[in-house]
DNA sequence: CCCTTATTTGGCGATATGGCCAAATACCGT
DNA sequence: ACGGTATTTGGCCATATCGCCAAATAAGGG
């Protein structure tokens, strides 16, 4: 694998890397739906605040969400609607899965 | 965010995060192109053989790729085409953030 | 200007991941 | 059964990730 193959995969990989993330899924598909402020996002996810924070910030480092500031809130909305449509390949590898049941390697 | 939800997500992460490393990429993407062996593999790839088989492993305990013995080798394919969808808008984010050349956080 | 609320940042400990080497396993030809 | 090749597995160390708390920063209202 030469260098620039080798860059262009460590690219991706840090987009999906940024996906790979239960709580980032769910703000991803919290967002499809609206814009959603860090408190509101905070409170359906649970965890320490600042967590949730820093889970935006991989989001919006990666290009995936990009946010506003108004008043003392800051608004996410998702930037890239295409990475919706993993949801629905990752349901499918799922589902597969369970049919299968784990019976080849 | 409630248990189910949780598990839900959880288990959509797992999958993504079978994918967000650049050689598994890589390997993905070659196996798009027809079967290939470890030995292949691992020649394009340019690591350990027990490295490529590990990654190889993960791919397919998630269900990504299937592989079959046949002589000494060992054959991998792709079991999940869709998941190649997934790389054009990877491209997209990877594009729309050069565009953007970290103007906006 | 001070106080409150919203968010981000720094830092720490716990856990997961990734790479190599060495050893184990599987299969083939003789 | 033996030797050789292909692959997997176990173990170790280095590094990355995650979650919390505490502190810093930002904006608004008296």
């Amino acid at each position: 694998m030469d260098k620039p193959t080798q860059q262009r995969f460590e690219e991706r990989s840090r987009i999906l890397k940024a996906l790979a993330h239960p709580t980032r899924l769910f703000i991803v598909d919290e967002l499809s739906r609206g814009e959603r402020c860090v408190c509101e996002l905070t409170e359906m996810v649970g965890d320490d605040v600042s967590t949730v924070s820093k889970h935006l910030a991989v989001l919006r480092h990666r290009g995936l969400v990009e946010s506003e500031k108004r008043g003392l809130q800051v608004w996410y909305r998702l930037k890239v609607p295409c990475v919706l449509n993993f949801f629905g390949c990752v349901e499918a590898v799922i589902r597969d899965r369970k049919r299968a049941h784990g019976k080849q390697g």
